[in-house]
RNA sequence: GGGCGGUUAGCUCAGUUUGGUUAGAGCAUCUGACUUACAUUCAGAAGGUCGAGGGUUCAAUUCCUUCACCGCCCACCA
C-alpha cells in the first residue's frame, strides 16, 4: 500500500470517475429510514459548454451534496438541461444556412427532425462535462426539458392556468426580436445604454391660422429617437398642462413624408420638459404611445414587417430595413427643411439576450401569464423567511421585482419548444360565432366542441422555455403523476444559482412551486457571483478572455480546478491562469503528506485500515503533547467546516481546512513526529487524523482524498459514501492547545534569534524562560523537538538563571506569546547598534504607557467603560511597564 | 430615474452584526534554507491615517450622516 512519488491527478481522476458510475454511487432513492436531502441542477442548455460559470455553480452544489450524503441524508442531486428554445434554435439554423437553406425553407417537421439529431448527437455535452468536474448527481435520473413526461407537466400547467383565468390571449406591444423573429419577454430584453440621436422634427400644421399672424406657430416640433416610426404615427401628444401647446389641442397636423392628417391629443403621460414636450404617437411601434392609443382612440398603424423591414405603410420607404429607412428618412426631412436639429442622447436600448439585436416593440397577438396573483405567495415566502436568499441582501431585490412584477409573454415564434397546446377552429362557416375561442387541452381535440368541425389548427407558437423550467423542482420528479420520489424529495432543499437568472428562473420557480405543488421548492437559495477574468471582466468567448475549465482539468485537475474557484470566491470571483495553482499545490500537499504517513505507519496499515472505529484504539492519556494537540485542533476544525457548509461559507470552510491541513498537521504536527514514527501511538494519531481529515476535505476536493482513503480503509466501499466525522468529546484535550502553543512559541522564537544574529545551528542557546514553572518542564520534556525544529545543536533550559541581573554577560532576548528567551549576544552582535535598537524599543513602550496611563486616569473612562474592558487596559500597563523594566536592567547590563 | 452593494497592505479579500489590547489571511515583493513526504517545499521580513468630511461616544475601521468614486440590478420619458 505505497503511493506513487507523484500524484497524477488525470489517472486518479479518471479511475474514480469510472468507478462512481459503475457502482451507481450517487443514485439516491426514497429511503424511509433517512431523511431526504435535494438539489435540483440549474439545467444548463442542451448547447451548453462547460465554462467557470458551470465549473463554480455546480463545485458548489457538489460541496454540499457530498456532505449531507456523509452526513448520512438520502442526497439526490437531481440533473438535467434545458431545452434552450431559441439558442438550439439558432444553432440549428446556422447549420442549415451553411447549406444555403432556412427554416422555413425545409418546413417545420423537418427542422425539428433535424434539432432533435442534434440533441441526440451533441445534447449530452455538457452532461459529461459536469461529471468530469467530480459532480455527484444522479445522472442516470438526466431529465430535459422537452422529455415527454415533462412535456406533460408544461402541458398541465398550461391548462390549469388558462382554466384559471391566469393565461390570456392578447394584443400587445412586444419586445420582437427582428433577428430571432419572435416575441421575448420583458426579462429577456436586455437594456444596455448606448450613445444614440434625439431627432428633432417639424410637424406643420394643416390648416394654419393665418390670424395668428406669426410664421413660428405653423408647426409643432417633436423630438424622436426613432424617426423611422413616423411612418406610423396616429398623433402628436402634449401635457394637457403645457401652456405652450394648449392652444394646438384639437388641431390637426400633417404628418411629413407622410401626408396622412394627424391630430394633436393631450395626454398626462407627456412630460413638458422632455425634449420638445411633444410627443410624437406611434401606437404600433411603441408600449407607451400604444396605451395612449387605447387611451384615446388612435388608429394603429405597423409599418414594419417581422424582419423590422418597411411594409407598404411605407410608401417608397418600403422594403427598407429599419435602419436604413431611418437614414433615409432622417435625410429626406432635412430636404425638406424638416429637420430642425440632431442631439446626442444617451438611452437605454433593449437588446435580445441571445443574439444582441436591438429589440423592435411591435404589436402583435401573444399569450401571456397574469403574474400578480401567482407573485403572492412567492412574496410572502421571503419576506416571512419561509425561503431564505443567501446573501440576505439578494432578498431585498427580489421583493423589489415580485411587487413591481408584469404579466408574463409566454409565446414564442419559433418551432424548438414546446407547442402552444391550443386549438382553434377554421372549420365549417356555419358556426363562426362560438369557434373563435380557442380550445385548450393537453391532447389535441378530435373535434372543436361547438360545431363538431374536425377541421382544427393548432397555435404555431411555443412556448418560452422558463415556462418550462420554472416546473424544474417537481416536473423532474414525476409531476404531475404522483409517486414516491415527489413525496420523498420534494420540497427540495437548497437551490444555488447565479443572480442572472433570480427572475427568469428563481422566482417564477418560486411560483411554480406554491401554485402547483402548494409547497415552497426550495427552503434556501444561495446566489453566488459572476467569475471574472482578473481585470473584473466578464468572461466571455467574444472577448476573448475566458479561461477554459476543461484546460484547467487537463493540466492541473478537476481537484485543483475546484479548489481554487472555491477558494478565491467572495462576491465575484476574479480569476487568471496561476490562481488555480493553488489548488494544484493543495492536492499536491495532500498526496505527499499522506506518503509521509504511509512509509512510516507500514506496521500498523493493515490493521488500521480494516477498523471503523479506529478512535477506539486511541489512548488519549498516552499520547504526547503534539498529538493530543492535532486531535483537539482536528475536532476544532470538524465544527468550523461543519458549521461554515452549513451556512454557504465555503471558501471560508476551505481556508479552515488549508489551515489545519497544510499549517497544523503538515508544517507542525508531522514535522515534530517525523523522528518519532516508531512509537505506535504516534503512527495511529497520524493516521486517524489523516484519515479524517480526507473525510472532511473530501467534498471539496473529492478525487485525491477518495484515492488516498482508498488504500487507508478497505473497510468503506469509497469515500464519497463514507460517514461525516463525528465529535469525540473523549479525545479532546482542552489543555493541549494552550501547552502546544508555548512549545510552539518557544520554537518560532530561538528561530527568530537564530535568524536575527545569524547563530550557527552547532551553536549553544541558554534559553532563560520567564514563565511559569510548570511551562519550563514542558519545555524541558520537548527540549529535542524544539532543538530539532529550531535547528540548534543544543538547548539549555533553565528557569532558575532567570536573574537578569546576574547575566552580566549581556543578554538580549526576544519575547513570543507566553515565553521570553534570552542568548548571550556577547560577540555576536554590534552592542551600540543593539542598544540604539532597545532605546527605540523603550521609547515605543513608553509611549503606550503613556497613552495608557491617560485613559485609565480619565474619569469618564473608568466609570464609563465596562469593567473587563479597564481590567484588560490595567493588565496591558502591568506587562509594559514590566517589559520596560527589564529592558532597562538589560541596558543597564550592556553598558 | 429607482433600488442594492462596495471602497481595509502593491493585488484579491476577511474582520465591523453586538464599538474596546498591537486591524488579519493569501498572492506578489524581499531575506534565508538543497532539513531524503513535498521546491507544486520550508523558515522569516517588510508592507495599513481601514475612501473623504462631519456627528454620537470615555473610546469609531466598526454606529449615524453628508460627499466622492466604483460596481450590480431594475426601469416605457419619446
Amino acid at each position: 500500500m505505497e503511493l506513487s512519488t507523484k500524484y497524477n491527478p488525470q489517472e486518479t481522476e479518471s479511475k474514480w470517475l469510472k468507478f462512481w458510475k459503475d457502482k451507481n454511487v450517487f443514485h439516491a432513492e426514497p429511503a424511509p429510514s433517512k431523511k431526504p436531502f435535494t438539489i435540483v441542477i440549474p439545467p444548463p442548455n442542451v448547447t451548453g459548454i462547460l465554462h467557470m460559470g458551470h465549473a463554480l455553480n455546480n463545485t458548489l452544489q457538489d460541496i454540499l451534496v457530498r456532505y449531507k450524503r456523509m452526513k448520512g441524508f438520502e442526497a439526490l442531486w437531481m440533473p438535467g438541461t434545458d431545452h434552450a428554445g431559441i439558442a438550439t434554435q439558432n444553432v440549428v439554423e446556422k447549420q442549415l444556412a451553411k447549406e444555403g437553406k432556412s427554416r422555413h425553407s425545409v418546413g417545420r417537421q423537418e427542422f425539428l427532425k433535424r434539432l432533435w439529431a442534434w440533441k441526440e448527437e451533441n445534447g449530452n455535452t455538457i452532461i459529461s462535462q459536469l461529471e468530469k468536474l467530480g459532480s455527484s448527481c444522479d445522472w442516470p435520473r438526466t431529465r430535459f426539458t422537452m422529455d415527454d413526461e415533462y412535456s406533460e407537466a408544461v402541458k398541465e400547467v398550461f391548462v390549469l392556468l388558462y382554466n384559471k383565468g391566469l393565461i390570456y390571449r392578447g394584443e400587445r406591444i412586444i419586445n420582437w426580436c427582428p433577428r430571432c423573429q419572435t416575441a421575448l419577454s420583458d426579462e429577456e430584453a436586455e437594456h444596455k445604454d448606448k450613445n444614440g440621436k434625439l431627432y428633432y422634427i417639424k410637424y406643420p400644421i394643416s390648416h394654419p391660422e393665418r390670424s395668428e399672424g406669426s410664421l413660428k406657430k405653423q408647426h409643432i416640433i417633436v423630438a424622436t429617437t426613432r424617426p423611422e416610426t413616423m411612418l406610423g404615427d396616429t398623433a402628436v401628444a402634449v401635457n394637457p398642462k403645457d401652456e405652450r401647446y394648449i392652444k394646438f389641442i384639437d388641431k390637426t397636423l400633417v404628418l411629413p413624408l407622410v401626408g396622412r392628417e394627424i391630430k394633436v391629443i393631450s395626454d398626462d403621460f407627456v412630460a413638458a420638459e422632455f425634449g420638445t414636450g411633444a410627443v410624437k404617437v406611434t401606437p404600433a411601434h411603441d408600449p407607451n404611445d400604444f396605451a395612449m392609443g387605447q387611451r384615446h382612440q388612435l388608429e394603429i398603424v405597423n409599418i414594419m414587417h417581422p424582419d423590422a423591414s418597411i411594409n407598404e405603410e411605407g410608401g417608397p420607404y418600403k422594403g427598407l430595413d429599419r435602419f436604413e429607412a431611418r437614414k433615409r428618412i432622417v435625410a429626406d426631412l432635412e430636404a425638406q427643411g424638416l429637420l430642425v436639429k440632431i442631439e446626442d442622447h444617451k438611452h437605454a436600448v433593449a437588446h435580445c439576450y441571445r443574439c444582441e439585436t436591438i429589440v423592435e416593440p411591435r404589436l402583435s397577438k401573444q399569450w401571456f401569464v397574469k403574474m400578480k396573483p401567482l407573485a403572492e405567495p412567492a412574496l410572502e415566502a421571503v419576506q416571512k423567511g419561509q425561503i431564505k436568499i443567501h446573501p440576505g441582501h439578494w432578498a431585498k431585490v427580489y421583493v423589489n421585482w415580485m411587487e413591481n412584477i408584469q404579466d408574463w409573454c409566454i409565446s414564442r415564434q419559433i418551432w424548438w419548444g414546446h407547442r402552444v397546446p391550443v386549438w382553434y377552429c377554421v372549420g365549417d362557416d356555419h358556426c363562426q360565432l362560438k369557434c373563435k375561442e380557442p380550445i385548450v387541452s393537453k391532447t389535441a381535440p378530435e373535434k372543436c366542441p361547438h360545431c363538431g368541425s374536425k377541421n382544427l389548427k393548432q397555435d404555431e407558437d411555443v412556448l418560452d422555455t422558463w415556462f418550462s423550467s420554472w416546473l424544474w423542482p417537481f416536473a423532474t420528479l414525476g409531476w404531475p403523476k404522483t409517486n414516491e420520489d415527489l413525496k420523498y424529495f420534494y420540497p427540495t432543499d437548497t437551490l444555488m444559482t447565479a443572480s442572472e437568472i433570480l427572475f427568469f428562473w428563481v422566482a417564477r420557480m418560486v411560483m411554480a412551486g406554491y401554485e402547483f405543488m402548494g409547497k415552497k421548492p426550495f427552503s434556501d437559495v444561495l446566489i453566488h457571483g459572476t467569475v471574472r477574468d482578473a481585470k473584473g471582466r466578464k468572461m466571455s468567448k467574444s472577448l476573448g478572455n475566458a479561461i477554459d475549465p476543461l484546460e484547467i482539468i487537463e493540466e492541473y485537475g478537476a481537484d485543483a480546478l475546484r479548489y481554487s474557484l472555491i477558494i478565491n470566491s467572495g462576491q465575484d470571483i476574479f480569476i487568471s491562469k496561476e490562481k488555480f495553482e493553488i489548488g494544484r499545490n493543495f492536492a499536491n500537499k495532500i498526496w505527499n503528506a499522506s506518503r509521509l504517513v504511509f512509509m512510516n505507519c507500514g506496521s500498523i496499515l493493515k490493521e488500521f485500515s480494516h477498523s471503523e472505529r479506529n478512535e477506539e484504539s486511541l489512548n488519549i492519556n498516552r499520547l504526547d503533547l503534539p498529538s493530543r494537540w492535532i486531535i483537539a485542533r482536528f475536532y476544532d476544525t470538524l465544527q468550523n467546516v461543519s458549521r461554515a457548509i452549513e451556512e454557504f461559507r465555503y471558501s471560508e470552510a476551505e481556508t479552515l481546512i488549508q489551515d489545519f491541513f497544510w499549517g497544523n498537521y503538515c508544517d507542525w504536527y508531522l514535522e515534530l513526529v517525523k523522528a518519532k514514527f516508531n512509537d505506535i501511538n504516534i503512527q495511529k494519531t497520524a493516521l486517524f487524523v489523516l484519515k479524517n481529515a480526507l473525510k472532511i476535505m473530501h467534498p471539496f476536493i473529492p478525487f485525491v482524498t477518495e484515492e488516498i482513503y482508498s488504500k487507508l480503509n478497505t473497510k468503506d466501499e469509497c469515500l464519497s459514501i463514507a460517514n461525516w466525522p463525528e465529535l469525540n468529546e473523549q479525545l479532546i484535550d482542552k489543555v493541549a492547545a494552550q501547552q502546544m502553543q508555548v512549545i510552539l512559541d518557544s520554537i518560532t522564537a530561538i528561530r527568530n534569534i537564530r535568524a536575527q544574529w545569524n547563530i550557527k545551528p552547532n551553536e549553544s542557546i541558554n534559553a532563560f524562560v520567564v514563565t511559569p514553572g510548570t511551562w519550563l518542564r514542558l519545555l524541558q520534556e520537548n527540549c529535542a523537538d524544539i532543538q530539532r525544529l529550531a535547528r540548534i545543536d543544543q538547548l539549555n533550559i533553565d528557569v532558575k538563571a532567570v536573574n537578569l541581573k546576574n547575566t552580566a554577560t549581556a543578554l538580549v532576548g526576544t519575547t513570543y506569546g507566553a515565553i521570553k528567551v534570552f542568548v548571550p549576544l556577547e560577540g555576536i552582535v554590534d552592542l551600540e547598534s543593539e542598544k540604539k535598537r532597545m532605546n527605540a524599543d523603550i521609547m515605543e513602550k513608553k509611549k503606550s504607557i503613556d497613552g495608557l496611563n491617560a485613559r485609565l486616569n480619565n474619569p469618564d473612562f473608568v466609570s464609563k467603560a465596562p469593567v473587563d474592558v479597564i481590567a484588560k487596559e490595567k493588565e496591558r500597563l502591568g506587562s509594559l511597564n514590566k517589559e520596560v523594566c527589564e529592558l532597562n536592567s538589560i541596558l543597564a547590563n550592556l553598558s
